[in-house]
DNA sequence: CTTGGCACTCAGAACTACCGAGTGCTAAGG
DNA sequence: CCTTAGCACTCGGTAGTTCTGAGTGCCAAG
């Protein structure tokens, strides 16, 4: 009873910040909230909340403002995931079906995600390491150099160029391919490697140099991360924060242009959740303590493949941002599933 | 002579301004520069300067700012190009050197751009209409699906999908790959369009459908417009600039968000100029009011592609930035057409 | 446990005074 | 005609001061 009525106090406090960005103080919490009891009970409460480190005074003559902690205890335990209302969706859904290919979905996901937000966006590429591959062709442009193209399951096509030292022959390149194709196809891309270990001795001691140089540049495509890329969009809204909060953007906005940042904010998620939320202090990043991160894995075929989310203020709106998050990453799960 | 001196007096002014972001006075400036003179001789060239529109002053008891017209005259009159130093020089083709691919070119010059000259850059994407196709490949992936792999001289790949209402023979497929690439192989792109016009004619009706799905693919791949994509970075700049000089970076982050702004500022460029300037009210989007954009055209083996340059307030070091643009739209240059 | 009362604190607004950088003008000098 | 010293004037920014009121903690009564 009395518990509840702190968290109460505690939940009324968060969302009364988030949506005034100001200090609020005990009179206006029970003129805005219907709390039942008196300011001079909310401030025994307030005292007991500031005490476990939940909230804070700026100065003393100010109202309470939610410490990191106290918004770790309203996302755990008071908040909702507020799932997206009809019109939103419908701009989601209109928005993300006209995408053309990867490329597209990824740069079309991050601006959605922004705006629907309006927060900085991140989405992580889909890695690579449970795609098949489907098909390798090896293409002869002149003499010495021929280019490898390679082609997964989900549409994606990965390209190498090779030189070689010597002139390569059209029926060795021909029966390489052709041997190549029905050793690796089909194969997920994390088997790839191993099964194509011996692949070379099966050709003559004179062939054996283009068709390694071949393997390697297969092996290389088919190990290289993709999901080490992040695309990042809606920075203009960091501009916003500060008028509202004295919130330095520029080591934000520094961190945000490293891609090892990036990565780091989107990759560290905890591992059985579906969403994670890191709240100012519990970042990684320095240069980002007075920002929060929510982040969510989405999946293709069912299996997670990499991450997206966004990035604003401590006094974000939770609820919302985690249903935006949420909504987004499941549909695009779907849209790569789909093709 | 006169002349001379109120022009020496401008000098001084964007010069002292661009260093120092406070409003110049007559004394300060007789201090720093010897120009011979008193006090109140320069204050009658700045009197007759301020008559002329170069300068203005931000409040009576105050002195003097360049106005837009007067960075123009600076630029056009005034500066010179100043060339990279030697440190400046290497660290770009150290940095550059080390480029895998096409898009990793683009990145790590945004990259460098940024950094050489702490301003935001842009570049643009070079143009493919003047490249030629190589190779066109065509690969079954299942009875009905097929795709097409456009390899273009400068070695990038495009790739379309092709979904076919009916099953395809794979002779059929082989002798379109072998008649495309005889017709197609060496052209630059700008007349591939017309040559595959009436190509279709030569198969038999019932070939005709995928022939024509092929083909405009082909067409489609070759008239896209590669170099309507920008890469961006640099943006924590911007947040530096506020604290100089009041400057609402909201508006600029915004606008920098949009493609086809940035194509705007890139494309716009004076045609027989290598570099231009584009100076506050200058520029062709709004919110940039107080933004200066420094462009320069970069070449393939000769032949003017794209684009480059930076952002940055109107009271940017000129000089250098135009040099640092330069150089490095003349070394992208040489590295694309090495390749 | 709740509540009204009360003294206390202190950031921010509002007002004032003041300084000084910088100006334009004028009159004298080259 | 240009240059320059002198001088009165302007006015943004800083510093000092006061005032206000939102908000607090504490206490004693309900």
């Amino acid at each position: 009873m009395l518990e509840d009525r702190r968290l109460a106090v505690l939940r009324a406090i968060v969302e009364d910040f988030v949506s005034t960005h100001e200090p609020v103080g005990s009179k206006a919490l029970v003129e805005r909230h219907n709390l039942g009891v008196s300011p001079a009970t909310i401030r025994n409460d307030m005292a007991a909340l500031e005490d476990e480190g939940y909230i804070s005074q700026p100065h003393t003559s100010a109202g309470r403002v939610p410490t990191d902690r106290g918004y770790r205890l309203f996302v755990d335990r008071l908040s909702t995931v507020k799932p997206l209302n009809p019109g939103e969706r419908k701009a989601m859904e209109r928005f993300l079906a006209d995408a053309v290919d990867l490329d597209d979905v990824m740069s079309r996901t991050v601006r959605l995600l922004a705006q629907l937000t309006r927060q900085v966006a991140l989405v992580q590429y889909p890695s690579l390491t449970r795609s098949k591959v489907r098909h390798v062709e090896l293409i002869l442009l002149s003499e010495t150099r021929l280019m490898m193209v390679l082609i997964v399951d989900s549409g994606r096509v990965e390209q190498r160029m090779i030189e070689c030292a010597s002139p390569v022959d059209a029926s060795v390149l021909a029966d390489l391919r052709a041997r190549l194709n029905s050793t690796v196809a089909d194969l997920p891309f994390s088997s790839v490697p191993e099964s194509l270990a011996t692949f070379d001795e099966q050709f003559t001691q004179d062939d054996r140099p283009i068709v390694r140089a071949v393997i390697a540049s297969v092996v290389e495509a088919v190990t290289e991360r993709l999901d080490e890329r992040v695309v990042l969009g809606g920075t203009a809204h960091l501009a916003s924060y500060q008028t509202a909060f004295p919130m330095a953007i520029q080591p934000v906005l520094e961190a945000l242009e490293e891609q090892v940042t990036l990565l780091r904010l989107l990759s560290e998620t905890t591992p059985d959740e579906t969403i994670t939320v890191r709240i100012g202090h519990e970042n990684p990043v320095s240069g980002m303590e007075s920002t929060s991160v929510v982040t969510a894995r989405y999946a293709r075929a069912d299996l997670p493949v990499a991450s997206l989310g966004v990035v604003g203020p401590t006094h974000m709106d939770y609820s919302g941002t985690m249903g935006t998050v949420q909504a987004v990453a499941q549909y695009i799960g779907r849209i790569l599933s789909d093709q």
